[in-house]
DNA sequence: AGAATTTCTTATCCTAGGTTAATGCGCAGG
DNA sequence: CCTGCGCATTAACCTAGGATAAGAAATTCT
């Protein structure tokens, strides 16, 4: 636990680094991001003072967003603690898979969102009725089947 | 703490409705939603055996999602557990402000996100350049000058 | 201050996905 | 067993927002 000075446009979180610590803001501003494979930056959040921001990713795997100062900034950073469980639901799980959700949502398309939900919860993918599955994905029915249409013929 | 078995299709939390449960499921399928104002349901999550599921807003406030069952379950109903407060932002709240950014990034279009936006971080619209809203919000920047074009012709 | 780089806006054109409507299918209820 | 309704699919058409390009304005660097 130690406090920084960290200038506009510095880096404090790459992806792929250790992801263990926890950045709060005493002053400034500060986002979260990540970088698609089309190398365009998506917004996770932004974080100004007497706010907490990190990477939701469990703190012994390598981050996912990078984090960096909007204005000359002064953050206090801490460690991540370890997280109170609830019924093996734990708060950092449900976070991270929000964390996922919505970068999902803001960088892919319908079929890449699609695709992915197939890969994460092919268990559930069976279970549901279609509308249910374009529910989830942010889609019509009428597209998913479009969507699915293409998938066969290729 | 008590266990229920709960029929396909069967609704066990409404919106508006007290909000201090959190549902695990021993078996079946669940599905968290919400419905806008045109009507439509956006699901939000689902929860299959071992997960749990609730609305992510306070247990003091009403709900805003619906809760019901896809498959013919059984679930352990639990009251929401005080949670552990860190610097002020607790991991709950956190949840809700991802929870609140799903629904918006399935339900509304760029004009409703960045309205939103404007109320929810007044302060932080001002500080950061148009580009980063824009990549907040998942548009484009030149998406974004479209929108506020508009709205000052109006 | 002046040059260079980035940001914002505007215009044109294009595409992913929405809307509407019609058809066929499977399943629940009488 | 039939009837009716909700679900999935297809097709035709439409629109919000993306891509590209170019100019203006603001910022940063030297």
């Amino acid at each position: 636990m130690k406090t920084k000075h960290i200038r506009k446009g510095e880096i404090i979180q790459q992806r792929g680094e250790i992801n263990s610590k926890v950045f709060h803001v005493d002053k400034g501003l500060l986002r979260s991001y990540s970088i698609d494979e089309k190398g365009r930056e998506h917004i996770f959040m932004f974080a100004a003072e007497a706010c907490c921001i990190a990477d939701g990713q469990k703190p012994e795997k390598p981050a996912e967003l990078f984090i960096d100062a909007i204005e000359d900034s002064i953050v206090t950073i801490y460690e991540k603690e370890p997280e109170p469980e609830f019924k093996g639901n734990a708060y950092i799980q449900m976070i991270y898979g929000l964390q996922r959700r919505v970068i999902m949502l803001m960088s892919s398309s319908a079929i890449e969102r699609y695709e992915s939900f197939l890969e994460t919860y092919p268990d559930i993918a069976q279970r549901v009725p279609q509308r249910m599955i374009a529910s989830y994905l942010g889609i019509t029915p009428e597209s998913l089947s479009k969507i699915k249409r293409k998938y066969r013929n290729s």
